[in-house]
DNA sequence: GCTTGACCTTTGTGTTACCCATAGGTTTTA
DNA sequence: TAAAACCTATGGGTAACACAAAGGTCAAGC
């Protein structure tokens, strides 16, 4: 199949393939006559693994290293635990930061009903956002 | 006060602040003799502001925006509520991701400690990947 | 047979918020 | 006075694609 029926089936756009071709997580071969990328159902699999890959926070270069393993014939599975683990709290620091932003945010839009839009006064921009402490804890 | 003076107390490199100032948020005079920049105690409010916006989620164009506004003697609490109301969900969608992110991680590698490693069989890359849903429900 | 539209190719650029390297001028300090 | 520490401008790199341009290919209808 070509490109575009890959990312239909892949549910991605051309381009996103494409992409994945250029960074060597898909090597599709040439149609002899026109040039064009012929994939076959194992890459179409391939793909499916990615994506699921990239839900799971890799990033492309790591699914690169991941496939070249399996297309070695090592197993890429204590590889994969390895980044997993050490994704895992990065992940975990993230969805606590992005809360507390949105605690903020939240907090913004609150007291914002109970201010006055106001013209700055030299001291202040917007206390909508001056009002916010500006330091936070992560130890 | 000069670039790394201004840095060093709002917390940031100086190539940050560089990077604010060639993006307009910093408007610093400068030295007639050595052309260094110059910055006023009006700018690092500035800076203090701009890192309270960062973490609220506003982009650097949108903070650029912001500025403007009250430098024009403009209030920008309008448009900072209507920045903040549009982001808001979006950083819940986010959440709501990373969290789905870090349940498929964990059970990733409890259930890796059930099963083998393995080596690819032609089937299967990595089970501890392909053993995952693929599709994900976002209504 | 030919045009039209849909598809393919490669190449290069843009996005975000910085970081880093280079080359060269300036200021501070020992 | 010479080295260390700072400043300047410029240009390139990052991640994961999106998009546009310029041109080749292919299937369909007229």
């Amino acid at each position: 199949m070509k490109v575009s029926e890959l990312a239909k089936r892949g549910g991605v756009t051309s381009e996103t393939v494409r992409h994945y071709t250029r960074e060597q997580l898909l090597a599709p071969s040439r149609h002899p006559e026109n040039g064009y990328q012929l994939f076959s159902a194992t890459d179409l699999e391939r793909l499916h693994f990615i994506q699921r890959a990239r839900k799971l926070g890799f990033s492309v270069a790591e699914i690169r290293d991941i496939l070249a393993h399996a297309d070695q014939g090592d197993s890429p599975c204590p590889l994969v635990r390895d980044l997993l683990a050490n994704r895992l709290p990065q992940i975990r620091a993230q969805i606590r930061e992005l809360e507390a932003l949105a605690q903020r945010m939240e907090q913004a839009l609150e007291s914002w009903q109970h201010m006055p839009d106001g013209t700055p006064d030299g001291h202040s921009l917007c206390r909508l956002i001056e009002s916010f402490p500006e330091k936070q804890e992560t130890p």
